[in-house]
RNA sequence: GCCGGGGUGGCGGAACAGGUAGACGCGGCGGACUCAAAAUCCGCUGGGCAUUGCGCCCGUGGGGGUUCGAAUCCCCCCCUCGGUACCA
């Protein structure tokens, strides 16, 4: 056979520019079609200017999987855009000394240049770019849209603010107190700010999530974020202040008795009003010092309790107890009410922190078994028992007494059942340039003014001469941008000088593919009813608790206004895992990146994304190995052997003549053809490839090194024109040379998915496998349909069996159809 | 701590619903081709014992269990990766 190698740089390119010059891959969203099929995967993040090994990993099996939808009839909208505002742009800019700006556009530019080598069905004319004015404009026109229904708010509150990047972040980027991108220490800082109010979603975002198919594991990352809790909401009226009470809420009523003292968050407005004059001082220091540390150093200090007495004074509702109130910083304030009832013997933080202060511990719940005594208590004992000490209530079980005492509280005004949820409200604004203005306007007279709508997009400035981060926005420095009038009363007005978070961008962006040709409207409804929901979205699993929280929130939104059709954006999304080196995350300080170009350049990219999909369960991630690459380039080149050995000029059959193939290439065949599609739609790329290098291997030993005289040649041809349709959606430039070659007309991702025949699949005699207790003894060839009692018959024949069970005694016999024959004896 | 994923040859990884563990590939060994090498093709390749025959024993992180039969189901434990963490 020819020593010919596949010349992919070549065929790479032509192909390319071929597809290009048909406008192949062009999508009519318009059109009619019955099985309509949007498959989305996150778009890109211009920070640097080249693609790395995750983009390959992402992009190109995803493209597989809608390639092969589409040669069975669908039609495929795949889309490709970026999301390129926000940080890593203008550090980048700062960092070459350019403008945030230019070097995005040049990112892009570059960029899908090299998307184009992936060789992915984009459609670039539904391309959106977030950070031109043709797209932020809606981002805008969203925030509109939020205000006008209170969902977009203005409060002063404390808020994250990275010092490092002199800007505040929301919630889900902050982890651990620093900074989940760069790992900077984040401080609370009260400032105003503007919020949209996905808390008013909570309970529809929550059940939702029954209903879609999403990965478990990320179904359950959303629910803790949101993280519902049902309990009790209690009222303690303060001593000396008649119409104040503090409220707290806790999921466990039944310690109501148990509580010794109540603890106020150092960020609760209380704190300054409730403290007495002699402790002021003491309590603002430390409200200070609490509020001024970073999480960091709030729970470094080895998780060491610290707090102060107030002065005042709470009654327990329920007993009268008098019970004093400090101020602490383990109580959050921004979950709940920012203030709880302490009961140190049943609440382990509760108990760290009154044996610290030396506060009283009261036991009211005992356990079954055994009683617990104050004095040698080492531990808060967290478990429900039996409530002891606790008046009337004395004797019940936890779960009744909690309800019991939830129930007695309305009556006396003292509180009642309560919900209460960790998810906040979304923080928006940002101190920072490169991002969408905020259509807000701040006048004098008339307050806060949006922006009319006929007025949008509102422009980023691109004069700007100092873009750099001061802790205040940039742009509230540029006096001709930031000075204006006001829509209301015609007054001076300043603009809001914040910018958008970049995750408000992306919150809409698969609606706006949508309507990437119409600048008239956010979005296209006869399109969306057509095409949504999102057949399948495909990304990382980091995103569970911030774009994928944001998006649902913002579908949702614009479903309650009637602009989108569908409530939730996509019914199926799936993670992909990651890829490693060496079992190692790739990461820059460990050096092991691998640079996609250099084995692009070595084996072309068909190969490379080939490999990257040989390497294991798309779901799972893979690990990369730079002579692993090696097979596929071997598998590729086998197959181009074969196609430059049985070249065609005419077109290829439809259906192949089984008397033309040895039964085993028959079958091979049609069973390729049925696993590789079978995997294909569950995303198993790895498994498909190996059907299709079994294959492979039978044709070689079927036609020799040289191709064998005996094989007609047009027969050959005919089966080759059918290994490279099922192989196209993985090697898609390969597979577009190997059908020109065998005479197929352009293009091959035209082509229909082949069929296979069930009837080829059968196997008249089949290899039994025989056990004696379950163990391997002996195989043997019989009839697919051969009885029970036959097998058994054959099974007991033969000689290597004889062995296993002379002078045993036959219990019963386990016969599996078409798999085994299993033998029990005593 | 809690939630989720994962632990299978020298390596990456297969195994549908409990039914031949290790498909496919890398690497390794042997052979063919070659003056030689590369490339290519073919064969072998979990461990141990036996290799005078076929064969026999062990083996899917560890320990128990259910079953005729367990990588797969149940219980306990270990390791690892990811998420989250004073949430009252």
């Amino acid at each position: 056979m020819s020593e010919e190698r596949y010349p992919f740089a070549e065929v790479e390119a032509r192909w390319r520019t071929r597809w290009d010059e048909d406008d192949a891959y062009h999508v009519d969203l318009d059109a009619e079609h019955d099985d309509r099929r949007y498959v989305l995967v996150m778009f890109s993040y211009p920070s640097s200017s080249r693609l790395h090994i995750g983009h390959w990993w992402n992009y190109g099996p995803t493209d597989t999987h809608a390639r092969y939808l589409r040669m069975n009839g669908a039609l495929v909208f795949e889309p490709m855009g970026f999301d390129s505002f926000g940080l890593p742009a203008e550090n980048y800019a700062i960092k070459v000394d350019s403008h945030p700006k230019q070097v995005t556009e040049q990112s892009i530019e570059f960029i899908r240049g090299q998307l184009k080598q992936i060789g992915a069905m984009y459609d670039w004319r539904w391309e959106v770019v977030t950070s031109r004015p043709n797209y932020y404009k809606w981002t805008q026109w969203l925030f509109l849209k939020l205000y006008e229904h209170g969902l977009a708010v203005q409060k002063e509150g404390l808020v994250n603010w990275s010092p490092t990047l002199q800007t505040v972040l929301a919630n889900e980027q902050v982890v651990n107190g620093v900074d989940e991108r760069t790992g900077n220490p984040v401080v609370q800082r009260k400032m105003t700010q503007w919020y949209f109010r996905i808390t008013e979603y909570t309970e529809q975002l929550l059940a939702e999530l029954k209903q879609i198919d999403w990965p478990e594991g990320t179904i359950k990352r959303q629910e803790n974020w949101i993280g519902r809790s049902e309990g009790t909401s209690i009222r303690f009226p303060v001593e000396g202040h008649e119409h104040v009470s503090i409220e707290v809420f806790t999921t466990r009523p039944d310690t109501l008795f148990g509580v010794t003292y109540l603890v106020l968050a150092p960020e609760n407005d209380l704190v300054e009003r409730l403290t007495v004059r002699a402790r002021t001082r003491e309590v603002e220091e430390y409200v200070q010092q609490a509020l001024s540390a970073t999480e960091m150093e709030r729970t470094a200090a080895e998780r060491k309790k610290t707090g102060v007495f107030t002065g005042a004074y709470a009654t327990n509702p329920l007993n009268g107890e008098r019970l004093p109130i400090w101020v602490a910083d383990y109580v959050l304030g921004s979950y709940g009410t920012g203030s709880v009832m302490a009961v140190p013997a049943h609440d382990q933080r509760d108990f760290e922190f009154a044996r610290r202060f030396e506060l009283p511990i009261k036991i009211v719940i005992q356990p079954v078994g055994y009683v617990n005594d104050v004095e040698d208590l080492t531990e808060a004992y967290v478990e429900p028992g039996i409530m002891v000490d606790s008046g009337d209530f004395s004797g019940l079980r936890s779960e009744v007494g909690a309800k019991a005492v939830t129930d007695r509280l309305p009556g006396m005004d003292a509180g009642g059942p309560a919900v209460t949820y960790r998810l906040r409200d979304w923080s928006v604004s940002r101190q920072r340039y490169w991002g969408c203005p905020i259509p807000m306007i701040h006048c004098e007279k008339c307050g806060v003014v949006p922006v009319p709508e006929e007025d949008l997009p509102v422009l980023l400035p691109d004069e700007i001469r100092d873009f750099r981060p001061k802790g205040t926005s940039p742009l509230g420095a540029m006096e001709n941008w930031i000075n204006t009038t006001c829509p209301n009363c015609g007054g001076p007005a300043k603009r809001d000088a914040d910018t958008m978070d970049t995750f408000v961008d992306s919150s809409f962006y698969h609606l706006r593919y949508l309507a990437a040709d119409r600048d008239d409207v956010p979005f296209d409804r006869r399109r969306m009813k057509k095409w949504l929901p999102i057949h399948l979205y495909v990304g990382g699993p980091e995103h569970s608790t911030g774009h994928l929280i944001y998006i649902r929130f913002i579908t949702r939104f614009l479903h309650d206004i009637g602009w989108c059709p569908v409530a939730e954006p996509a019914k199926k999304m799936i993670h992909q895992g990651i890829i490693t080196k060496d079992g190692m995350r790739m990461s820059k300080s460990k050096g092991n990146v691998v640079n996609p170009d250099k084995f692009i350049d070595r084996y072309g990219s068909d190969v490379f994304r080939m490999y990257l999909m040989f390497t294991g369960d798309y779901r799972l991630g893979g690990d990369w190995s730079d002579e692993g690459i090696t097979g596929i380039d071997r598998f590729i080149n086998r197959v181009w052997r074969l196609i430059v050995h049985f070249p065609g000029d005419t077109r290829p059959a439809g259906k192949l003549d089984a008397r033309n193939y040895p039964e085993v290439v028959y079958r091979t065949l049609h069973n390729t053809v049925k696993e590789v599609g079978d995997d294909l739609a569950e995303l198993s790329f790895n498994t498909a490839i190996s059907r299709m290098m079994e294959l492979v291997n039978e044709l070689y030993k079927w036609l020799g090194e040289d191709g064998d005289s005996d094989a007609d040649a047009g027969a050959v041809r005919e089966l080759l024109a059918v290994l490279v349709r099922v192989m196209a959606p993985f090697a898609p430039h390969f597979c577009e040379e190997a059908w020109a070659r065998l005479g197929g007309e352009p293009f091959v991702f035209q082509q229909p998915w082949p069929d296979y025949d069930p009837a080829a699949l059968v196997r008249e005699t089949i290899t039994f496998v025989i056990q004696v207790n379950g163990k391997l003894r002996d195989r043997i060839e019989a009839p697919a349909d051969a009885s029970d009692e036959q097998l058994e018959a054959l099974a007991l024949d033969s000689e290597r069996i004889a062995g296993h069970i002379v002078g045993k005694k036959r219990v019963k016999t386990i016969v599996v159809p078409g798999k085994l024959v299993n033998l029990v004896v005593k």
